[in-house]
DNA sequence: CGCTTTTGACCCGCGC
DNA sequence: GCGCGGGTCAAAAGCG
């Protein structure tokens, strides 16, 4: 197994643990059965005496986790030594707390021996001195975590500064190698031209059929530099920097579907992001669901039976915020029916609830990546070893780019299980939670943001190191670059502890959230009605 | 009643 | 120009 991916659910079991035991809004609750059946981590989950036993009876507290890349259930039991009335059996952390300590300079103190001493919230008799003193103790050390977590909070905003600023910088070098170095790449321009030929077709088209946006002005051409740096920079917890301003500034906002319909991006966009629309990421996971569940809502609005597969391809829209322009099909592989293709294509116009960022931002960097100079001759093999590497570097066998297909597409195969790092759908009648490969995307996000590279081939990843006096790469190392590789690290963390908390059965957390939309998932949706989609 | 799904029709690009 | 296939639209139907 990659100790990075490793290490990124580490982290996060560690801080989830912090969490749990230290806030007073997450106690741990016995979890229900159904939530058993997907998520992340906790497969079970178990109060072994009642919640409000009686003063001064022992009281334990077990809770399983599922390793997240092994799929291997674990039992920690923590027993308590400063607390004889209280066992608290908690998950493992699965990094050391000496690792986490080095890059961030903070001395995790929520380690299992730290965790044991955490009062429950059932305190002894006031009579009992030696209670009192404990209880002194219980909640120094709580006041103690308590800043800790703090601590770490302000070093994770840090941190996703930090990142911003070498993403910014490494964009910007790959914008000058891309435009300076190889311009006439045959496969650059050729790409170019199709995309400025689309743009222009279609938005003739366009206007032929939806006349009301063939007036609104076009964006310059000239301004494509710095938007392509923020396009690479699109961050799915935040609203893209550009298109936030596009959408806001846009008239056809007005215009109904229009702002969500192909014919603004045709017309309204440049050809960068036609192009970038054209992009898609294929996720092949092995799943009797209709529909994997990857945290955003959509809308089923068509289907079609698809040449040389007997089975339909449904298509659907982000339907999270309207003008969204993200499209999904989804399809069952033609040679082995168990096999759940779902393509993405676009990129969100709106903040992701947590559970849906993950696969958000791994379909985006993979086509961030797959458009940018990170792939300067389109399809050759270089970039797609490259890319390959880059999207799952633990076996270049599952993820694949298809340059020869009318889009370029980078495909996630997860239905390959030899590795720790895929899985098999544990819940065959649930849809696939997507949050449950937390760690793999996560993983993946900070390959595709390059903070990988080696220093050699970036020099602004060295200069950080070199101003932050790190030593060579250490695990402790990895998980500072997993922790900075990401803007979007704290909402994931987030994603990934609600799902904990929540029960990990709830992977719609974000979702659950927006009380104010009726709109289901998919997977919600097919819930209520059986499809006709995969019979 | 509002939202989603279904489904036939339509549009478009591409190859011949 | 024509046919094919992919993608989308939009009215109708279904559902809670």
């Amino acid at each position: 197994m990659d100790g990075r991916g490793g290490a990124a659910a580490g982290l996060t079991l560690a801080t989830a643990s912090s969490l749990l035991l230290t806030s007073p809004s997450h106690q741990i609750q016995p979890m229900d059965s159904d939530r058993h059946s997907s998520g992340i981590g906790f497969t079970d989950a178990s109060v072994a005496e009642a919640s409000t036993p009686p003063p001064r009876q022992k009281r334990t507290v077990v809770i399983s986790e599922m390793d997240f890349f092994s799929n291997e259930k674990k039992k920690m039991t923590m027993t308590s030594g400063a607390s004889p009335d209280v066992d608290l059996k908690v998950p493992s952390l699965c990094i050391k707390k000496e690792d986490l300590s080095v890059n961030t300079g903070l001395h995790l103190a929520t380690t299992r021996s730290d965790l044991s001493t955490v009062d429950d919230g059932m305190s002894p008799p006031e009579d009992d001195k030696e209670g009192k003193s404990e209880l002194t103790a219980v909640q120094a050390e709580l006041a103690r975590m308590n800043q800790e977590n703090n601590k770490l909070r302000l070093m994770l905003n840090q941190l996703t500064t930090n990142c911003n600023a070498l993403q910014m910088q490494l964009v910007a070098l790959t914008q000058q190698r891309r435009t300076s170095g190889n311009p006439e790449a045959p496969g650059n321009k050729k790409m170019e031209e199709k995309g400025h030929d689309e743009h222009e077709g279609d938005a003739v088209a366009r206007r032929q059929r939806y006349p009301e946006v063939g007036d609104i002005d076009e964006p310059s051409h000239s301004s494509t530099t710095s938007r392509d740096r923020c396009l690479s920079l699109r961050s799915h917890t935040e609203v893209p920097l550009d298109h936030e301003k596009h959408v806001g500034e846009d008239d056809t906002e007005e215009h109904g579907w229009n702002s969500n319909k192909t014919p603004r991006l045709a017309s309204s966009k440049s050809a960068e992001d036609a192009t970038m629309r054209k992009a898609r990421v294929s996720v092949r996971a092995r799943t009797e669901a209709p529909t994997i569940t990857d945290g955003c809502q959509w809308r089923k609005y068509g289907q079609k039976m698809a040449k040389g597969n007997p089975c339909p391809r449904a298509y659907y829209r982000c339907t999270m915020a309207t003008g969204c322009p993200v499209r999904k099909q989804v399809q069952r592989c033609a040679d082995d029916r168990s096999i759940l293709i779902t393509t993405y294509e676009g990129t969100h116009s709106h903040p992701l609830p947590p559970a849906a960022v993950p696969m958000a931002s791994t379909t985006s960097a993979a086509a961030s990546m797959l458009l940018s100079g990170s792939m300067p001759s389109g399809d050759g093999p270089m970039s797609s070893n490259l890319l390959a590497r880059t999207v799952l570097p633990c076996s270049s066998s599952m993820a694949t780019i298809s340059a020869s297909a009318p889009f370029p597409t980078v495909t996630l195969d997860l239905t390959q299980s030899p590795s720790p790092l895929q899985f098999q759908l544990p819940f065959p009648s649930a849809a696939l939670p997507l949050s449950q490969i937390f760690g793999q995307t996560l993983q993946s996000q900070s390959r595709l943001s390059g903070l990988q590279m080696s220093p050699e081939m970036d020099p602004a990843q060295l200069a950080h190191r070199k101003a932050q006096s790190v030593a060579p790469p250490s695990l402790a190392d990895t998980v500072s670059a997993v922790m900075t590789a990401d803007p979007n690290f704290t909402a994931a963390v987030a994603a990934a502890i609600s799902s904990i908390i929540g029960g990990a059965g709830n992977h719609r957390t974000g979702n659950d959230d927006n009380s104010h939309s009726s709109a289901n998932t998919t997977s919600c949706s097919k819930q209520r009605r059986e499809p006709d989609l995969f019979q």
